[in-house]
DNA sequence: TAGATTGTTAATCGATTAACAATC
DNA sequence: TAGATTGTTAATCGATTAACAATC
């Protein structure tokens, strides 16, 4: 009952883990030890096994961890034995990107409906899925078990595609939209920020200038 | 000479109030308290003046902060006060929604060349820009004064380029492959990983649907 | 001056690392 | 059995929150 809640911080490892092992299994190896694959990682040892051990024993102390086994266990872990039913909100750029980009399928996550507000895109077929207005969207949610929705449209118009969503069933938001979105409990949401990234890279070379310029002019006292 | 390195977690909040206080600025909001911004962004008030005082004294006692000089300041920080030259490589899907994006121009990100090892790409025109083939990034990074690569290709190359990028006098890559870049000190990259984010949401709707049957069979129990 | 709110120090909390006993 | 390596507890480190004196 009282489960100890995973924090934030694991989770946000498990996906290199699952990068990580997937390509050793690629290339054949059958067991690694948390030394090993810290040594690959650049992670320490015992952030591994902490991390691994918060979902229980996936090694064999005095051997390692089966490569296979734990690739499968880290899977199940993130939910990738489940399939996920997508529709993308905005089929701009970066929505014809992403229903373009195939590996997605191959991880359980099939983009079943492309819908935009611009009615010069309706009709336009991308990856055999037709662009459809903002109408349809109530509807095919509920007619296509849709649980994941990503919203690649401006942020102005966000916050209240996001809301009606919610009201359509949708269980989960994939936020591509620069603005922060109030959704209820329950409703997942993971945002990806691009400006924001964009941003902490100017700032690393930009502190790493003035950081030279000091030592620089360090020397030169 | 000792400064006092600032974290990784006060940086990664950088943009994000960059973004609220323009918004403020925009309203024509002059000041605001760290009582207010913490309401608005959901963060303690603690936290607000703890990561701003990493950098200096921006506010008044009794007063609060001046929004305009606020947001000019970080902008400072993260040097958004700078221009940058980008060049993209990989014309596919993904490096033309980048290409196309135009916010990015408006922070001082300006897109100067697109490349790709397609032949048939060649000469395609994105925003007044031709793809050129990978022949010819040595020079036009010499040329023109680049310093951000944004690397939208698959993983199978990524490493290699990325490698030569860095020998080429590229001094920050900010990557959209699915790999982890080996690159000297020195050089800056941020990953966007989109395939972990969407593993991080799967985890989430995971872990919320095993949470709730696990309480509702409590309650039967 | 009195009230408000910062800047900053101290206390708490959580995450990472180290160490080692358990065990394959 | 001896050696290797995990699982797990304990120690350390860092980040967040609370508290309050400084000061506008």
């Amino acid at each position: 009952m009282d489960e100890k809640e995973i924090s934030q911080a694991v989770i946000s490892r498990l996906p290199r883990y699952y990068r990580y092992l997937g390509e050793l299994k690629f290339e054949g190896v059958e067991r690694i030890s948390s030394q090993e694959l810290s040594e690959l990682m650049k992670v320490t040892a015992s952030q591994i096994r902490q991390d691994f051990n918060n979902f229980g024993g996936f090694g064999q102390q005095g051997y390692g961890y089966n490569v296979e086994y734990l690739y499968q266990e880290i899977g199940k872990i993130l939910g990738l034995d489940k399939k996920h039913n997508l529709i993308i909100i905005g089929a701009g750029n970066l929505g014809q990107a992403l229903a373009n980009y195939m590996n997605f399928e191959r991880r359980g996550f099939i983009i079943r409906g492309l819908f935009d507000c611009n009615s010069r895109l309706h009709g336009t077929i991308i990856r055999d899925i037709e662009v459809q207005p903002m109408e349809k969207i109530k509807d095919f949610v509920k007619e296509n078990d849709i649980d994941i929705a990503v919203l690649t449209i401006p942020k102005a118009s966000a916050v209240d595609v996001a809301e009606q969503l919610v009201q359509y069933g949708i269980r989960a938001i994939w936020n591509f939209a620069h603005v922060d979105l109030n959704v209820p409990e329950g409703i997942q949401v993971e945002n990806v920020h691009l400006s924001d990234s964009l941003m902490r890279l100017s700032y690393n070379i930009n502190r790493y200038d003035s950081e030279l310029a000091k030592k620089n002019s360090a020397e030169n006292a």
